[in-house]
RNA sequence: UGACCCAUGGUGUAAUGGCAACACAAAGGUUUUUGGUACCUUCGUUCUAGGUUCGAGUCCUAGUGGGUCAACCA
């Protein structure tokens, strides 16, 4: 019997977990909460599956339970083994293990036949001759109910007959199907006598050309659930219709009560989590690639910098609930952000270089630096960072003619160099553009970081990199991919109207210190004042290439957008 | 002109008939060798109208608004 962990006794609880308590407490589970993460391999996994990934194998763990990983693969049209190797690498990278339960509906094609012959003899279902056309036109519409199919009435015995004969590859496909039969006057349309098996000669990605009849997602997967004794079936709304028919073939077929329960699927502002306008978007050329960062497949986001740990700080955060959502996108960075800060250490790399001279600093001296890798450790480590006379500096950073509460560098203002030297500028040089070639200034010799005797202020803090020491990288700075929240929220409107134009700006010559040379693909770094960032798959050793995950907050850049 | 589901700050989720709470966002402030982080402050007629009750966000009724349902897809 099931029992309800002490420990999880004073945590809230969303409905689902209610709905499980009652149901344990009531007796109706006599072995341990058992889950199930149902993919269908025809396409990668995105961050609504990461929901309802963290909610199968978050429920169960929570209660002392296991979760399946169950291929829900009844449609060879469609499906391919390139998609389940790529959704388990994804599952195991966001942290869960499903251990050796690894199924696939397919491996239940015999014993789902089997049910369908249980069903024939029990009276409850018909191979139907009529064509796809007069099927819809027998289902009537929502508000009107349906007639029968003049098939309905065909006997056992010759049910039994064309149904073996589907299987054995007697008809053409399309030209039957089983129809379960329960009430064509039902104003739920999925009792109207719904489809369960049909014809259809396609490779199986597992079972090959084995079977020519496959059966239909109601006929596959709470049968699935119910022979794998999932006690809870957690799927998303649209599936509220057909929870009577799942119960109606449970009890008809006598099998083990799995029970559905609905949740409302996760939406988040300025992504689309639609498979098909997913895979339209590489074919368009929009995106490179299923795992192109902009994505908001779990490949997509691991590609951009995401950490798993957020991914469920994320999920967890948004919550259980059945009421209609659209997630601010600024809480899934949140979480991005706030797992990064603690983890990542920080680099000094200059996005858009102006050079900094300084002056009254010996021409061919260079000095070795300790600068700490992350001020967030308890115990922080530190790195060397090369310094010298001749710098660079971001562009952003230094103003001709500087307003007030601008707490950078302009003539005659003096800031720190992140680990250095306080600096103060005396002139600058402009090119035939009118821009910013050069700017020079002195350094103050005693104001050496962790050594600063000069008692010169300075507000503000630059991050820097030493020309003579700079590794250039290409840095890939992405934008949400559509302009609009809802980009697929248009009746009259297709989706790709909004796609971002400027969702990836590239940037080839960043200047970088030089332990950007250490990073590694997937382990996120801070680029200090300008966001975290990660090294991506593109990069040879030659060649840098690094994703931005995520910009830092920015109070200035907010100060000045209200002016 | 049907059935079913839903309705709490800008957003998302709590409150299980008894002080509307937490997070994100926004705004203001303190600290800071990242304009980062951390910390503090501010931001609600619980969709409407009736009813039950000593007491309703919670229970009941009606309305309003939103969502879902008519693939040989899942």
């Amino acid at each position: 019997m099931s029992k309800i962990p002490k420990d999880i006794l004073g945590e809230p609880r969303n409905f689902i977990e209610e709905e499980l308590e009652k149901d344990v407490q009531a007796g109706k589970v006599p072995k341990p909460i058992h889950t199930r993460f149902p993919p269908e391999p025809n396409g990668y996994l995105h961050i609504g599956h990461a929901k309802a990934i963290c909610l199968n194998f978050g429920i169960a763990q929570k209660y002392g339970g296991k979760t399946n990983l169950r291929f829900d693969d009844t449609n060879p049209a469609t499906e391919d083994t390139e998609f389940v190797d790529a959704i388990k690498f994804d599952i195991k990278w966001l942290g869960f293990d499903w251990e050796d339960r690894e199924y696939y509906a397919s491996d239940y094609f015999k014993q789902l036949y089997e049910f369908a012959l249980k069903l024939i003899d029990k009276g409850l279902a018909y191979v139907d001759d009529s064509s796809p056309d007069e099927i819809a036109n027998q289902k009537g519409t929502p508000t009107e109910p349906g007639v029968n199919s003049p098939y309905r009435e065909r006997s056992i015995l010759e049910n039994r007959d064309l149904f073996i004969g589907m299987k054995e590859g007697k008809y053409n496909d399309g030209s039957r199907v089983l129809r379960a039969k329960v009430d064509m006057s039902s104003p739920n349309m999925h009792m109207r006598d719904p489809v369960i098996y049909r014809i259809k000669r396609e490779t199986h990605h597992r079972t090959g050309d084995d079977w020519c009849i496959y059966p239909m997602y109601d006929f596959a997967h709470g049968q699935s659930d119910s022979i794998e004794e999932i006690t809870h079936s957690l799927c998303s709304l649209e599936f509220r219709h057909h929870r009577p028919l799942y119960n109606w073939l449970i009890e008809e077929l006598e099998i083990y009560p799995s029970r559905q329960i609905e949740f409302a699927r996760m939406n988040v502002a300025y992504m689309i989590t639609s498979k098909r306008k997913l895979l339209r978007l590489i074919q368009d050329g929009k995106v490179t690639a299923w795992d192109d960062p902009r994505m908001s497949t779990i490949s997509g986001m691991r590609r951009r910098g995401y950490p798993p740990t957020a991914l469920r700080t994320f999920c967890d955060k948004v919550g259980i609930a059945k009421r209609e959502n659209l997630i601010d996108i600024a809480l899934l960075e949140a979480c991005v952000k706030e797992e990064l800060n603690k983890t990542s250490d920080r680099l000094m790399v200059v996005l858009d270089p102006i050079k900094l001279t300084i002056a009254n600093y010996p021409e061919h001296q260079t000095e070795e630096l300790m600068v700490v890798n992350n001020p967030e450790d308890e115990s922080p480590t530190e790195r060397l960072v090369m310094f010298s006379q001749t710098l660079f500096i971001e562009r952003a950073d230094f103003m001709i003619d500087p307003p007030k509460k601008f707490f950078r560098l302009g003539p005659g203002r003096a800031v720190r160099l992140k680990g250095a030297y306080i600096i103060e500028c005396i002139v600058y040089k402009l090119d035939e553009n009118g821009e910013i070639a050069e700017v020079i200034c002195n350094y103050f010799d005693n104001s050496k970081s962790g050594s600063d005797t000069s008692g010169v202020k300075a507000k503000g803090t630059l991050h820097w990199v030493s020309q003579d020491h700079a590794v250039d990288v290409e840095v890939r700075q992405y934008d949400r991919l559509f302009t609009d929240p809802t980009p697929d929220g248009y009746e009259d409107k297709d989706f790709l109207e909004f796609y971002n134009e400027n969702s990836l700006e590239v940037i080839t010559e960043a200047k970088a210190e030089q332990a950007i040379k250490t990073c590694e693909v997937g382990t996120g770094i801070q680029f200090m004042r300008k966001g975290y960032f990660v090294k991506d798959i593109d990069s040879t050793n030659e060649h840098l290439v690094f994703n931005r995950t995520v910009t830092l907050r920015d109070s200035w850049k907010k100060l000045q957008a209200r002016k």
